[in-house]
RNA sequence: GCCGGUGUGGCGGAAUUGGUAGACGCGACGGACUCAAAAUCCGUUUCUGGCAACAGAGUGUGGGUUCGAUUCCCUCCACCGGCACCA
């Protein structure tokens, strides 16, 4: 064994030997129990980041802790190679979008190999491949058949300039990002799939997914905002009516005003003869799609003299157009409720509308009766009118309306009351509650046909069109005589041109008037393809069933029933909602195809956080910011260690600091995994970023932490060089272990059971790793070279490299034969814990008096209650504090904490 | 704006089911080894007061529940993720 712990060579010759066996190639086995492990695939952006190392450290630690475990493990790999950025690279550096693509996915699989991944790479695919999407065609051509796939109009954000359909990514400050033109919004046909359809199923389905993180769980619940309402019929004077939905029918008598969408028909009937409604709705034209934008855009709004009735009392109620009103969400129009609803409150105070108080709260009603019992004690004339049964009507009463007087001053003039609460002002439904007014204002609306109840949900159906040319392409023809028909299933794939050339920025295949020339597959007559392609989430929604099916013909074969659905998932918690949601709805539609079993593609959900990493800058005269890339600058510290400044170590001159960001090409401050690799070894950066932050938090990469890491590693190897130098070992022989060999040999059976349930139950590594440093450390100070101590420490060193081979593979593939092994330790199981090393003769316990800590006892394991509690009073420490007290109470927590309450 | 999350020493973090706050690592300081440096090893390191023993305070803010709260509940603040065409 060599003394000096060589990296390049160690790692090179622990993955020579896996690639040479072929060690992480998975078959299906039905005699051994299967673990999918997936980490959310890639997209190629050219190379590898932080971020990505990551991930796939998490999932080839869990994937290799499983595989020690005796499961037959799959973890696969692929690329997500459809997208954006291809397109933005292709334009800036005049090459072709799949040449851009299949450049990058070389470069980044070497990267990735060189991190020792224990990865299939048999299965590997690129989703931008023909044999691919082909599946995904077909899955479209499918659903649109039964009707789950349909067109309609839907609003983009359109770059005049351009002429282009903008990502919300590409529209700043409401400008087009390279142009810099007003963005407009515009309507255009697009293809939707009816995700909606699935929304009970997508919901309910969350509550059988304890594997899940409840915060995702949360989120997507909140998503698909479901909702029990009311659509209610107001007739507008002159016009057609109007439908709105409301999830609060018990504030209908509140309604003072009715708020439409600018693009709603009403709202363009009435610009014709009105200026400034015209002018308003030409200025919505320019806000934003995406919902932040609006959620936070000033609310505004324009009347525009048409009148509603209250379908109740039949008030007029007049008609606005607003902004924050959509036309393509729910019917374009809502009641408003300004005392009751938040957004509504601010609208009316703006512009001065009527605000009435409907409901409410507890609190006040209380006060309400309480006048109404005084009025009643006191025999005032007013009381025998009232009753006790609607004491709510002492609203009206002159003592009372104080009380509401008041509240409306302290509740309805600063904020809408949106709380539950019993119902005034409201004629003939007046002291109802939520419910009754519920059931009592549908069944009087439904009566006269003028309401109905409806379950609503706040998830939208997923549009799947893409103005963009690198994505699959959407198999559909369209023809004059018989409209959109799908491409026939022998002529699929339709394949995308790869050998293209970007004029300006618009799409190649709708720039080229010879690719959508095509015949009609019903009449033969001429037609035209659909140049759009699929939303990129479409492939990344069931690329996980693929891997299970490598060459199969149909989107996935039998395989897919061994090894799926996924035991552990890792990605990052920016797809809690989109992605994770699409995932499982195309399972449901993988399932109902008959293509797979079970409702839910994955088990369990690691959400891994992101990388960060300081940045610095400097600015130049005007305003802008250079961006310097944290390796290239020295950090000045106080003598408490606090940053203080910082200097660009190429001239010595002062930079800013910018704060803590994700690692990202913008602010220059990635570290690259690469030269990482190439200073420290692969190990050690896995190492690092397993320990610097538990997994779901963002993880800060410091070279000094690094440093630390790859001192701990060498350490590992100068010890254990030094105790295989030693002469040979009997066995542990537990009977003949004295107090220190039996306290290591105790420490190594508990550090063996918690790295185990970090691993595989918590997922916590950093514990794990802080568990093996401990154990390493007290290696370290035990000095016996006796027979049973070289036997002991032995055990323990054996104990190290087991637990710490799904983190640092490599270094102890080499310390495993070192430790005299003959078989590769990729094919050895997990230790045993052996409970006999746990057993303690003696506990120590912590004691406190009212709950502060003043002092600690030794007892026997075994030890009767009186006996703990007489230790306790005995100690020095506390005696001191029970000193002039009476003790009241002796609270034991057996093996932790003895709390003396006194006083 | 809405939904979700996070907040603990100089820094990253630990405390697993409400039970000894600060494990482990980084940094810093002191020392050993060395001609010297690197590497390595030993020690100290939450804050305040104290020579010390020790005492008090302390987990973003303010409140609450409890014998006991970093952990549970409420309020507020700051930051991060998502908001349907970035992936």
């Amino acid at each position: 064994m060599q003394e000096n712990y060589d990296f390049t060579a160690i790692e090179r010759a622990a993955q020579q030997r896996w690639n040479e066996t072929r060690a992480f190639e998975a078959k299906e086995d039905a005699s051994k129990p299967k673990f999918f492990c997936l980490s959310m695939l890639p997209y190629p952006s050219g190379a590898l980041h932080m971020g990505h190392v990551r991930n796939y450290t998490i999932g080839d630690v869990i994937s290799r802790y499983q595989r020690m475990l005796g499961k037959n493990v799959l973890q696969p790999m692929g690329w997500d190679s459809f997208g954006l950025p291809a397109e933005n690279a292709a334009i800036k550096n005049n090459t072709a979008p799949a040449k851009w693509t299949y450049a990058n996915i070389e470069h980044m699989r070497a990267q990735f190999q060189s991190l020792g991944y224990a990865i299939d790479w048999s299965r590997e695919f690129a989703t931008s491949r023909p044999d691919y999407y082909v599946h995904e065609q077909r899955m479209f051509v499918r659903l649109f058949k039964q009707g789950l796939a349909y067109r309609k109009n839907s609003v983009v954000n359109w770059d005049p300039v351009d002429q282009t359909v903008l990502a919300n990514e590409q529209v700043i400050d409401g400008r087009g990002w390279r142009t810099g033109a007003l963005v407009e919004r515009r309507e255009i046909p697009q293809w939707f799939l009816k995700i909606t359809q699935y929304a009970d199923e997508l919901l309910d389905g969350l509550d059988r997914m304890p594997g899940w993180p409840d915060a995702v769980k949360t989120m997507q619940r909140n998503w698909i905002g479901r909702s029990r309402g009311l659509d209610i019929r107001f007739e507008i004077e002159g016009e057609a009516p109007v439908t709105i939905f409301t999830t609060r029918p018990d504030t209908l008598l509140g309604a003072t005003y009715i708020a439409i969408a600018a693009e709603h028909p009403l709202a363009h009937r009435a610009a014709a003869t009105n200026p400034e409604l015209a002018a308003f709705i030409e200025e919505c034209r320019h806000a934003q799609v995406s919902e932040a934008a609006i959620e936070t855009a000033e609310k505004k709004g324009v009347e525009t003299g048409l009148h509603a009735l209250h379908p109740i009392t039949g008030e007029r109620l007049p008609v606005w157009v607003a902004n924050f009103v959509l036309m393509g969400y729910g019917t374009g129009a809502v009641m408003a409720v300004p005392a009751h609803d938040q957004r509504d409150w601010e609208f009316a105070t703006k512009y001065d509308l009527l605000i009435t108080m409907v409901v409410v709260g507890d609190s006040v009603r209380d006060a309400i009766a309480e006048l109404a019992r005084d009025a009643a004690t006191n025999s005032d004339p007013m009381s025998a009118a009232l009753g006790e049964s609607r004491a709510i009507d002492v609203y009206e009463a002159p003592g009372a309306v104080s009380v509401v007087e008041a509240f409306e001053r302290d509740v309805i003039e600063t904020a809408a009351f949106t709380g539950y609460g019993t119902l005034v002002n409201s004629g003939e439904f007046d002291g109802l509650d939520f419910d009754g007014a519920f059931e009592a204002i549908a069944a009087c609306l439904e009566k006269s046909g003028k309401a109905a109840r409806r379950v609503n949900y706040r998830l939208r159906d997923w549009g799947v069109s893409r103005q963009r040319y690198w994505g699959c392409p959407i198999p559909i023809v369209y023809c004059s005589a018989c409209g959109a028909v799908p491409v026939p299933e022998d002529q699929l794939p339709v394949i995308l041109p790869e050998d293209v050339k970007f004029m300006g920025v618009q799409s190649p295949i709708k720039a080229d008037p010879e690719w959508r020339k095509t015949t009609c597959p019903q009449c033969g007559g001429a037609a035209e393809r659909e140049t759009d392609t699929f939303d990129t989430f479409m492939e990344s929604s069931w690329y996980y069933a693929r891997y299970t099916s490598p060459g199969a013909q149909t989107q996935v074969d039998e395989r897919a029933n061994y090894w799926l659905p996924v035991d552990q998932y890792v990605g990052g918690i920016e797809h809690a909602i989109l992605h994770l949601l699409y995932f499982r709805f195309y399972h449901r539609l993988l399932r109902d195809a008959g293509l797979v079993r079970g409702d839910e593609p994955a088990t369990n959900l690691l959400c891994q956080g992101m990388v960060i990493a300081e940045t610095f800058f400097r600015e130049d005269a005007d305003g802008n910011r250079d961006w310097i890339n944290p390796a290239d600058v020295e950090i000045l510290r106080d003598d408490k260690a606090r940053i203080v400044g910082a200097n660009l170590r190429a001239d010595g001159e002062p930079v800013q600091i910018g704060g803590i960001e994700k690692m990202s090409k913008s602010k220059n401050n990635g570290v690259d995994p690469r030269a990482m690799v190439d200073k420290y070894g692969a190990d050690t950066v896995r190492l690092f970023s397993m320990f610097a932050a538990p997994p779901e938090h963002s993880l800060e990469w410091r070279e000094a932490g690094v440093e630390g890491m790859s001192r701990f590693l060498r350490r590992l190897w100068r010890d254990l060089h030094a105790h295989v130098a030693q002469p040979d070992h009997p066995m542990v022989d537990p009977a003949k272990l004295d107090a220190p060999q039996k306290t290591l040999r105790r420490m190594v059976h508990e550090t063996i059971a918690k790295v185990g349930d970090d691993y595989g139950r918590r997922l916590s590594f950093n514990t794990a790793i802080a568990a093996l440093m401990e154990l390493l450390n007290a290696v370290g100070k035990f000095g016996d070279a006796s027979e049973q101590g070289r036997a002991v420490r032995h055990e323990a060193f054996e104990a190290i490299v087991l637990l710490l081979n799904p983190i640092t593979p490599h270094v102890c593939h080499a310390l495993w034969q070192h430790l005299g092994h003959a078989e590769a330790i990729i094919d050895v199981r997990w230790p045993q814990v052996d409970r006999a090393a746990l057993a303690k003769d003696a506990l120590t316990l912590a004691v406190q008096v009212n709950g502060k800590l003043r002092g600690q006892i030794e007892i026997a394991v075994d030890a009767p209650r009186e006996a703990i509690e007489q230790s306790a009073q005995a100690d020095a420490g506390v005696a001191k504090f029970l000193e002039g007290m009476a003790v009241k109470k002796i609270i034991i927590v057996p093996g932790k904490i003895v709390n003396i309450v006194a006083g």
